[in-house]
DNA sequence: CTAAAACCGACTGATATAGTCGGTTTTTAT
DNA sequence: ATAAAAACCGACTATATCAGTCGGTTTTAG
């Protein structure tokens, strides 16, 4: 059915919710609750996130996360490709050198693929965390131009 | 991990092969061989694809299937849609007038994956069967205008 | 009449998703 | 010092979808 998984729309949520506090330190619980995030399930997911250097952590009462990057400089495409796991459409594609598939050479729609792919790509790039929190309008005319 | 599935996959392999054969008839035996996709799947496949009226099904010997159309004219975004069922990346989209989400004034994301999905489906309307029995380098050219 | 084809519905195994749960460690306020 | 609030971690589960198989029926050309 090609959905995005709840885990990249959970985590794309907390991340917008992360640029929105500035440098205020916000603790899983408050986004949690703010975001209707299941607070079990997205404790995985800021993880997830922690690991792939997007976010950074304090431990203890007062604690919580922060972005560990200005939002401008978080591409949303980063954020989505951490949490979707390796993003290629079909499995032929992506691993720059492996020939996956003996049909490579005479495939024709290997090459078809490969263009919805940097497609995709290259939209999810061309916002980032901190076009995503300004008025709607804005953001139309940034992904039109930007594109 | 946003895969298209190889129902997808098997199904537009099929048809660009149905493409090639222009009139000539062609029988899922040899769509299966030729493609090497399973033969029982591919009934499945092509069973759907002749429900939304993109081929159509001579019976008994000699018989097999073609194109409903001219290849010109059968986008290639309608045999991914018809193939991988309502193809909507997150669930709060598409259903045009149903709010499915009590969360949708408020939520910053929506416009941002309505915009992913709007860009996806064009590029996927962006060829027609036919751009993709073409050789490779006219397909390059065809995409980027077209787009 | 028979073989080759389309057609159909039920079944299955594997995998991924979307959580949940129980517990540990760290830190700060009192 | 200690209790509470937070991050951190790994194991578990239920559900759904995918990918494919199987057994059988119907149609039609030769």
């Amino acid at each position: 059915m090609l959905k995005i998984s709840t885990k990249s729309q959970y985590g794309l949520r907390a991340m917008v919710c992360l640029a929105k506090s500035k440098d205020k330190i916000c603790s899983l619980r408050s986004i949690s609750e703010k975001e209707d995030i299941p607070f079990d399930y997205l404790e995985k997911i800021i993880s997830r996130l922690e690991k792939a250097n997007l976010v950074k952590a304090k431990k203890g009462i007062q604690g919580g996360y922060f972005l560990a990057q200005k939002s401008t400089e978080i591409k949303v495409g980063k954020i989505i490709r951490v949490l979707e796991g390796k993003m290629s459409l079909v499995k032929c594609i992506g691993e720059k050198e492996k020939h996956l598939c003996p049909r490579e050479k005479r495939c024709v729609t290997k090459n078809f693929w490969e263009k919805i792919q940097d497609t995709l790509n290259t939209a999810l790039d061309s916002l980032t965390l901190d076009d995503l929190i300004l008025p709607k309008n804005i953001l139309e005319t940034r992904y039109k131009t930007k594109k």
